[in-house]
RNA sequence: UGGGAUGUCGCCAAGUCGGUAAGGCACCAGACUUUGACUCUGGCAUUCGUAGGUUCGAGUCCUGCCAUCCCAG
């Protein structure tokens, strides 16, 4: 008899495309979660493939959950001038978390989802590990780095080795609607994609202050702390002459300080908050490929843990690693962990 | 009030002997992107403080006016 699977189903290709290529091997059932706003259009496109593929849908409304573990913490991160990074959270505790406990509801051995990554097992330390999606540009593993063995045992990623043209291709081929459907992008739960007013709608106007220039200069007022990022260049409004940055954010004075070309880079970034796919105790120094965002390749660096924090050096620098956004961490090509970036 | 200087796109700024408005920054749009950013591509002054004059033709020459800045008072 065949082992049973719970997919998530978002109502996009790539887990419309996962759940048929499960077909074979599981008894496939696609749950969608709402989690936010309107989310009929979601279920209507998930129903409509799930129909298509022959098995059953369900809706589970979790959106309580996701407002107290993503969004809350979304805008206190924010509220503390750091830069969140909400999908690392969700996959944690919602795509990995909550679908766990629905897999137990529905009786499924398995979760699937559409990720780009591949999972393996290694025989020697009898522990699973996830490595990078074959094609490099659609890997996300990079947002999946809390992921803890418990939640690994479990999983499947049928997508792993295959290009989005392929799945595209599939999704075609086996009629389904979404095959041409817009990838998503930006935060799922900000459609309009303005996480400015989003925040300030939800905790009231961030306080407006000084734009300080390299030489220490006022150089204009901005909008309130929460509407920059280290790195950020767009929309500051200062007419410097030549391209200026946001190299940190003062909460002291709420004050926004701004450099030029240059500032932004760096070589170490310090982190907190770590988490390995491992069981296996992660400590010392080490060597290790690393990177500070979702796009974009890791870079030869240097480790240093001690207890729950790590300072990550690297050999070349890095563009705007600001406090909030994760550093994670790849060994001989697979997932490794990672970690929160603070200020020094 | 005397003497000097300047006034070209939101900001900075090129504009020879008058010949039919560079560029940078900002901004806007698009691309890229299951986070924030970055990056890339495209767009962006029928008009040169203002009113006249000279000229085939003026941002560039002449005159008046206005504004700003500096030095004298």
């Amino acid at each position: 008899m065949k082992k049973k699977i719970l997919v998530g189903m978002s109502g996009g290709v790539d887990s419309s495309v996962a759940a048929f290529l499960l077909k074979d091997e599981f008894e496939v059932i696609g749950v969608t979660l709402a989690l936010h706003g309107d989310c009929s259009d979601a279920v209507k496109d998930a129903k409509a493939v799930c129909d298509k593929l022959g098995i059953p849908h369900y809706i589970e409304d979790k959106s309580d959950i996701f407002k107290r573990y993503v969004i809350e913490n979304f805008i206190d991160e924010y509220r503390n001038a750091r830069t969140p990074n909400p999908c690392i959270w969700c996959n944690y505790y919602i795509k990995f978390g909550v679908m766990s406990d629905l897999a137990d509801k529905y009786g499924c051995d398995f979760i699937a989802t559409g990720h780009y990554v591949s999972r393996g097992y290694d025989e020697e330390s009898e522990e699973f590990y996830l490595y990078p999606a074959e094609y490099g540009e659609k890997d996300q593993t990079y947002a999946l780095y809390r992921l803890t063995q418990t939640q690994l045992k479990r999983a499947r990623f049928p997508l792993g080795s295959l290009s989005k043209d392929e799945v595209r291709k599939i999704a075609e081929s086996l009629g389904l609607d979404v095959a041409n459907k817009k990838d998503s992008q930006e935060i799922c739960f900000i459609p309009d994609n303005d996480y400015g007013g989003y925040i300030e709608r939800a905790i009231g106007k961030s306080k407006p202050g000084n734009f300080i220039g390299p030489n220490g200069e006022i150089l204009g007022t901005h909008k309130g702390l929460i509407h920059y990022t280290v790195g950020q260049r767009r929309g500051l409004n200062v007419a410097y002459g030549e391209r200026i940055y946001v190299a940190k954010l003062d909460t002291e004075n709420n004050a926004v300080i701004l450099g030029l070309e240059g500032v932004q880079n760096t070589d170490v970034v310090y982190a907190d908050t770590l988490t390995f796919l491992t069981d296996k105790k992660i400590d010392g120094t080490f060597y290790c490929d690393a990177k500070i965002r979702y796009n974009g390749k890791a870079s030869p660096a240097r480790v240093e843990i001690q207890g729950d924090e790590m300072t990550v050096t690297f050999d070349t620098m890095q563009r705007a690693a600001s406090p909030g956004q994760s550093v994670v961490l790849y060994k001989d090509g697979r997932l490794l962990g990672g970690g929160i970036m603070k200020a020094r």
